[in-house]
DNA sequence: ATAATTTTTTAGGTTAGTCTAAATTTTTAT
DNA sequence: ATAAAAATTTAGACTAACCTAAAAAATTAT
């Protein structure tokens, strides 16, 4: 049974937003700027091939299928994403769209072929880890950085990919994955932050901002 | 005005098959693999977006736009072909139905930045010249190997790519794009061939195998 | 120059994927 | 426990891209 582009997309959509529980007509509606009739119709489909476990009005959850298919196009389009960054050397804020398209090409070995070329990378260029070829995800234990509650030294490790003017903006302030942040105050009033990157000069940074960064906490 | 992935094979075809004058529905029939009047329906389509000139009954033939269109695709699908080849070590009977795909991935600057990751490539794997980035193909003065009449040295310069396992044969012969070849005789009969390949043993090849090879006449 | 054949177009139908508007069900507030 | 609001589904329409069968035009053969 072949699976179309439109439905894969939505398939990488539940499976992003089933965090917790079962997935909303709505949450799906705007995450894929699509009216909910769209998507009540398209869930059916998807009932009807095994993809998803589908009740009128209670939602949908991926089913064991529909999961495996979500992680095959998480792996590929993250090391498509490694790839343009890497080897055509675009920046983070570029390579979404292009790899929203390339991540659908089918093709024998296409993607465990890239992958050995690209030197079995373990993260993408937003410090997303990216599933094996085993299809396992490796979660990290990562905090947002706007939800910190006490001064440290943290990594940066992954960041919030949905919007390039925001990767723009981390450009400007020189942000990479792997960076150190040194958070020095707090402001509870606002939730803003005081920081240094990588041991130069402090800057202010906006809650906001602040939760679209991910860290690891470092142990001094 | 976007123009869809189908629109985009139908512009490619028009493009292969006008080599003199117009094409006809059945000829586009044919080497899409779809019924005549769908070809129609699409020539219209084609001809509302001026990419085409089209009157009933007297075929098509490609507007400017067209062709610019079609050379852009070229470009995309023979530099894509490079790529799978020499660096994700695809043999060149693999390459065609991946990069059917890829040639219609857009992205700002993605295949200029191809292009060069892989060195400016002139010819494809299977001999085919590359449009440049100001779409500029440069068309070699080649002959078929099997409608050639006196003996002779040639260099194998290009190959018909459109059966897979027309390209398995010549590997197990062992032919490659670059190779030279002796013409030692020629069977009026049939067509058939004599010849060796890199000063090695000399081999039988039928007048069918010898057409899809296209070759180079060396002076001596 | 007609008739037969081939090519091409038209007419009408199907499926995938979307939409708007209306109806229904569920959830929340009084 | 009702009523109001929100979420969801249904109904009916649209476009892209294909199909089959029938009609029309062009070409070829007698
Ligand atoms: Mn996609
Ligand atoms: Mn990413
Ligand atoms: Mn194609
Ligand atoms: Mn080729």
């Amino acid at each position: 049974m072949q699976i179309s582009k439109n439905e894969q997309d939505y398939i990488k959509s539940i499976f992003k937003l089933q965090a917790d529980g079962s997935v909303s007509t709505t949450a799906l509606s705007e995450h894929l700027h699509l009216k909910a009739a769209s998507i009540t119709d398209m869930l059916k489909k998807l009932a009807d091939k095994k993809l998803v476990s589908y009740k009128k009005y209670q939602g949908v959850t991926l089913s064991t299928k529909g999961e495996k298919l979500a992680l095959e196009l998480i792996r590929k389009h993250r090391l498509w994403e490694v790839f343009l960054v890497e080897k055509l050397n675009y920046k983070w804020d570029e390579v979404h769209a292009i790899a929203e398209q390339l991540e659908h090409v089918e093709g024998l070995d296409l993607i465990n072929r890239l992958d050995k070329f690209l030197g079995l990378p373990k993260f993408d260029p937003h410090g997303d880890p990216i599933p094996n070829e085993k299809l396992v995800l490796t979660k990290q234990n990562l905090s947002q950085l706007g939800k910190i509650t006490k001064p440290g030294k943290y990594q940066v490790s992954m960041v919030n990919q949905d919007n390039p003017s925001f990767l723009q903006y981390l450009t400007k302030l020189s942000i990479k994955i792997g960076d150190i942040i040194k958070l020095h105050e707090l402001i509870t009033f606002d939730g803003s932050l005081n920081i240094s990157i990588n041991n130069s000069t402090s800057i202010f940074m906006s809650n906001t901002v602040a939760n679209g960064i991910y860290v690891y906490k470092l142990n001094n």
